[in-house]
DNA sequence: TCATCATTTAACTTTTTGGTTAAATAACTC
DNA sequence: GAGTTATTTAACCAAAAAGTTAAATGATGA
């Protein structure tokens, strides 16, 4: 984990968009899926690529995986971000 | 330009530690390349993404071209981080 | 157990990214 | 103008990323 793998999952528009979807509440990979324009499969990566950074946690319930949001992780990217704009005053 | 173009460029190691050395003032493409075990060519590829970006500006002065910070453009990154936690009250 | 549904994994393809070396630009100095 | 230095651009290559379809896995329910 760490930065780098935060920021490179933050990187591709259509995690992003997961992401903000997943703001709203939790949601199941099939539902997730009917939102964008590629297949399950590919959305199945991107989540995967969100979870193994930490962004979202999964919770299976039967047949379905729902996924919720974790914003923990984006602390250390906001302290990057801050550090960079010289916020050690 | 915009949130994408932003991360995208933020999203590769060796120009988040460019950003960084940037901070303490400006360097030439020169000085930049000094610090990396890449070409100067590499160096100075990374430079014209960060530059497309608007992350930094360039200045010639004679031979050298100058290298420096602009951290305005990472307000919007914030506010995309600070929108996913919830920080609307 | 079998059929079905939700999702992931495998195998493969295409595109993007980050690197290289060599050639081109740009500016200085003699 | 010729030679030198700083940097970028061009052409190319290899590895990574993101997509596809098809097969595998997991869970349900008749």
């Amino acid at each position: 984990m760490g930065l780098q793998q935060t920021i490179k999952a933050l990187s591709d528009p259509i995690r992003r968009e997961i992401l903000q979807l997943l703001k709203t509440g939790h949601l199941s990979a099939g539902e997730i899926t009917e939102k964008f324009p590629v297949s399950g499969a590919a959305i199945s990566k991107h989540l995967s690529v969100l979870k193994d950074a930490d962004l979202i946690r999964d919770d299976r319930q039967g047949k379905f995986i729902f996924y919720e949001l974790n914003t923990s992780v984006l602390e250390e990217v906001m302290l990057w971000l801050g550090g960079l704009k010289g916020e050690e005053k």
